[in-house]
DNA sequence: GATGGTGCTTCCCATGGTGGGAAGGTCAAG
DNA sequence: CTTGACCTTCCCACCATGGGAAGCACCATC
């Protein structure tokens, strides 16, 4: 199979499926007769894996431990621990972002979206008046 | 007032001002006698603008246009079509994260995290079993 | 006035994950 | 054998930010 196959059976780009090469996430393809790349179900079991937790938002670092913990001893101790640091991780993003958009659906919510040009957005932006 | 203050003063790096006048989110400051940069009190003012709009997760971009609305004719209308949007978007990036991290959570739950290779989190990630 | 330390200048590089595109080689079907 | 689809490598871009090097400016202290 060769890469544009993989790519289409895993979902990963062909242009990933190199980059995760490049950057030995992924052992290097078989190459056959010519220089393509050559791919078995494994390599696109594989691929899926990494789709997967891609999807998830586990980080190409962490990937690579969880392929490493797949394929190895897994202790399901460890493979916990990263999931529940992911967890923490993406937790305290979605705080933040809740935060901006709170913030900011209460300044548009007092903004009368009209031609006039008081804004309590833009006032907020501009913070204390120290002119008046 | 030299870059060093303008940044303590409006909590924006120094790297990050020379980043902004280089594209051109701010006018290239005046330079003293010396090739030194020379910043008054509205130049903070502008860069605190800046530094709150960020905080609220509003690109480069964005900022831009609410700088020229801020300074300019200001129709609020275009203001809080700007924040909408933004909004918008934070939903969606909020939905997308949470998404993750209720998946992952329910795996976690599942999961013994012990010396055992049995793990929910790594069942799902490799997806369905073809081998048995 | 020399000296040293701090701060400024520009320039290049890195991050993370992904895509775009050029220039050239390969394969299979007609 | 030609054509078109596919592969190869290599460089560049995004977005926002930080690190660091080499060199110049400034100020205080001796």
């Amino acid at each position: 199979m060769n890469i544009g196959e993989a790519a289409a059976e895993s979902g990963v780009s062909a242009k990933m499926i190199r980059h995760y090469e490049a950057i030995g996430l992924i052992r290097p393809a078989d190459r056959g007769e010519s220089r393509y790349r050559h791919f078995g179900a494994p390599d696109v079991h594989v691929l899926r894996f990494i789709k997967r937790a891609r999807t998830l938002g586990f980080s190409i670092k962490d990937i690579g431990s969880l392929l490493g913990l797949w394929q190895g001893h897994r202790p399901s101790a460890e493979v916990k621990r990263l999931a529940l640091a992911h967890i923490a991780s993406l937790d305290a993003k979605i705080a933040e972002m809740r935060g901006m958009r709170d913030a900011l659906g209460q300044l548009a919510r007092d903004c009368h979206g009209d031609e006039r040009p008081e804004c309590p957005i833009l006032e907020d932006l501009a913070g204390p008046r120290f002119d008046n």
